[in-house]
DNA sequence: CTGAAAGCGCTTACAG
DNA sequence: CTGAAAGCGCTTACAG
């Protein structure tokens, strides 16, 4: 492989003038740039990565810390991610924290000796203030997404998730549902805690909120089942269910079709997320979309903002998701 | 951060002798390791990866390239070679070819300039002579999973396609269906030819093949839903279906349930991958399981072979993945 | 506008 | 068994 040394000394000149036309910094004189850039062509040379990154503390990588690519949320976020990334230049390390602080915190470690330049972390993770100050000494540029959290120094997004609990339930309403379930997500996850906000307050304005009527699920498709069919044996008069998140609303439809309910006829389901998978089944689930795709860009341009120093774009602790609106996306099993 | 000059100075010994501990190589006194390692433990060091690649040309990372992560084969497998990398002490790098040749070779190309000592790629793409010989010059030890190719740089692996087929077929017969239809992956790829090839062969041992029972699908989820319906469209009669992944198997029981068609009792259905996503749907979809997680394991372990030369582990050329057996799991739409 | 030189943090022959 | 020194391929003040 072609060196910076290469290329000057074909070009005529020092390895300072080169570094400065790849750096496009300083002053070059048009003439020796061109001699330079087409001695750069010839050698077909590309700057050492690990080198430049040695010099300059830089390496134009970001890393991305999701608890668990298997679920079929995250594909969609890795894939908006890895597009902004390399659309800004940068490579992108992934990394599966499987649900478990330890894990994320011990990659953030790694990622930080491999110099990447800032870390994305999707929390689904509660981390507590000691994994928090833990964080803080990483740094390294940080920004959390789709999650509340109180320390300054880590930036943090999330979506409306009251508001689209709300339209969940009242899109429900609207279809003719009178006994309106929710399959509720972890206690300890903040989206979690909102959308039950949501269907709650829905709820309560009509006077049909029924305590007996919320079952505990854990995000998984699995605890979709479970939950469903503990609903279905207490309540058979359920004619609507909200899963606050779509594989948990994939379990739902799964064990109506188990107990021979007919969706949406018997029972209307719609679950939270917007993700794909939801297409593939028959009827196709409803849910209330959240903009994945802008989410992870967003998250990739905040991130580089705050590695070039511009820490104040939105603010500290502004809650930059909030311009993402949510979308009610009607199918069939809201669909009488 | 404290560097290997810190600990040296602390351990009162030159920097050569600290690298010499750090990477267990030459000789060093026991005491004066002890007292080194002491050091590093005081000053939390760890050695910087970009100064060691450097120096190296070696940075313990690999990367893996797949056509599409938002396929959901794709982090089965992502999930089985990080772990896999992890467990050796590498750190993986990702990338999405969007089943683009031009895009894979770009990958390749940004690989070898982070200076990945080795790279994965999972060849559902058709790469010509021309492609080849440009990944030849890439000179990094490079491993082609689930593909056959006569070029002795490349090493492949693949699965036993056409038994999988077979096996499919003859499960449906003896569960009882007389008129078995195949939706079949694209013809460029090698899985897929593969696998049609047990289809024919299997009905043919007992007279049974009919070329219009075959129908074309593109390994997506939407192809396999078009694939059934005209299927059944043409040949009402059919009772089994056998397809040629588990995406397409999807959109085929999609396409079964949306015309009324009882699974299995009237249609039988079965898939080919044996990715975790079918057993969300009712019925849960059989499939022939190609050993994902060992498959990405091996992958990883062959290609560090490689990259420490050790390059004939398994003979240039030999079909290595020939070792892993396919398995029939049967679920409800072949049990009835 | 351009070049010589030091430095980034390691590794690796080469001496001893 | 250990150290001094050169080198990996860049960048960046500092002079000029």
């Amino acid at each position: 492989m072609a060196t910076i040394r290469d290329v000057a000394k074909l070009a005529g000149v020092s390895v300072a003038t080169v570094s400065r036309v790849i750096n496009q910094s300083g002053y070059v004189n048009k003439q020796t740039e061109d001699k330079i850039m087409k001695s750069m062509r010839e050698l077909q040379y590309t700057p050492n990565t690990l080198a430049r990154g040695l010099a300059n503390k830089k390496t134009d990588s970001i890393a991305l810390i999701i608890p668990n690519i298997t679920n079929p949320f995250f594909p969609e976020l890795v894939q908006a991610v890895e597009d902004a990334a390399n659309r800004y230049g940068y490579t992108l390390l992934l990394g599966n924290s499987y649900n478990n602080e330890e894990n994320a915190l011990q990659y953030i470690h790694i990622f930080k000796n491999r110099f990447v330049d800032g870390v994305l972390i999707f929390a689904s993770h509660q981390f507590d203030s000691k994994d928090l100050s833990e964080i803080d000494k990483i740094e390294i540029p940080t920004f959390v997404i789709d999650k509340a959290l109180d320390n300054n120094q880590i930036f943090s997004a999330k979506n409306r998730n009251f508001m689209g609990a709300t339209m969940a339930v009242e899109h429900l309403q609207t279809i003719g549902c009178r006994h309106i379930a929710h399959i509720r997500g972890p206690e300890k996850l903040f989206p979690a805690r909102e959308r039950f906000r949501g269907y709650q307050d829905a709820l309560e304005k009509t006077g049909d909120f029924n305590p007996s009527y919320v079952e505990n699920g854990d995000f998984s498709m699995e605890s979709g089942v479970e939950a469903t069919l503990r609903l279905l044996d207490k309540h058979p008069e359920i004619d609507g269910i909200f899963a606050a998140n779509d594989l948990m609303a994939v379990g739902s439809l799964k064990a109506l079709q188990r107990q021979g309910k007919k969706v949406p006829d018997q029972v209307a389901l719609i679950g939270y997320d917007g993700i794909q998978l939801l297409q593939m089944f028959e009827p196709e689930i409803s849910t209330i979309a959240i903009p994945i795709y802008d989410i992870g860009n967003a998250a990739v341009s905040i991130l580089i903002d705050l590695i070039n120093g511009k820490e104040n774009r939105f603010g500290i602790n502004s809650n930059i998701m909030d311009e993402f609106e949510v979308k009610l996306i009607q199918r069939a099993t809201t669909t009488k």
